[in-house]
DNA sequence: TCTATTTAGTAAGCTAGCTTATTATAAGCT
DNA sequence: AGCTTATAATAAGCTAGCTTACTAAATAGA
């Protein structure tokens, strides 16, 4: 059934993050993955071997949360926890060979997931409603971290 | 620190739906309520008396999620369950009277939310954006229910 | 009629986010 | 040096979503 009840911003934003998680996880089922997991990934590809405060500070979730994606990625071996040689505190975090291969699986899944949403929308349109969405999460993003000072 | 990985359109979803989530709560959190118990008093609002399942459907949540949602509201007494006369496996959800004034003030709050959100953005570049939002959600709705047939 | 299927609600158990608190180590100050 | 404060990771426990499975009741069909 249609969701009938709210035009309004903030819940059709949830419903979409919702629909599109949902979707992906639905399509990524066979590998084992999540899409959080692949974010977490996704990060490290580009940023490998950093200290997992900046993994968590880079992909903006708290260091629990992370911590909790690390341990089941640690399980199935698709990237390592070494310790920091500099600061016996910090763990530092390295992808495993097995994971290069699954990065183009998933992005490819993502690509699929994103065309489906976007159908009927022309690529102008989609450009602009890109451009406004960044520029929400900056704002969401600054009001956020003022509160932390 | 900013998220500089991502500017690709799921992941940005996800992070403007979760940091509007988080800004939400943190607000309401004298009430007593949270975002979503707060969009199933809203529903109710306009539909009291329902049975749940048109409730979730309404919603677009499954039935035991909304099922959680109700006991937490029930203890609190903002709602009630009674059986629904006709149909001894299912249960009616009515507003408690005292439900009625916090809708304003969450109402506020949902919009001093969008406010921050939206600061900078011009009201036409607003609407488009809604506009989009509202297809991508359409889009994503009906492969969703593809699913199920 | 009575058996089989469908349906309404819930339980169990998972991911994913959060806040608050704990532990071990670093870093700063006197 | 020694004490205090700050920081990296994790633990505990919460909301909120999901899937799968169960129970009780309603409905369809032979």
């Amino acid at each position: 059934m249609k969701n009938t009840f709210d035009k309004s911003f903030g819940f059709a934003i949830h419903d979409v993050a919702r629909l599109l998680r949902v979707s992906f996880d639905r399509q990524a089922s066979g590998t084992g993955l999540t899409r959080a997991q692949w974010a977490v990934l996704a990060h490290l590809h580009r940023s490998d071997g950093v200290q997992q405060k900046t993994l968590a500070s880079l992909m903006d979730i708290t260091p629990i949360t992370l911590a909790r994606h690390l341990d089941r990625l640690e399980v199935d071996a698709w990237i390592e926890r070494r310790d920091d040689p500099d600061d016996r505190r910090a763990k530092r975090v390295y992808l495993n060979p097995k994971a290069g291969p699954m990065m183009t699986t998933l992005a490819t899944l993502g690509q699929r997931v994103r065309t489906q949403a976007m159908s009927g929308i022309s690529s102008q349109d989609e450009e602009q409603f890109m451009r406004i969405l960044l520029q929400i999460r900056d704002n969401l993003s600054a009001a956020n971290s003022d509160r932390n000072t």
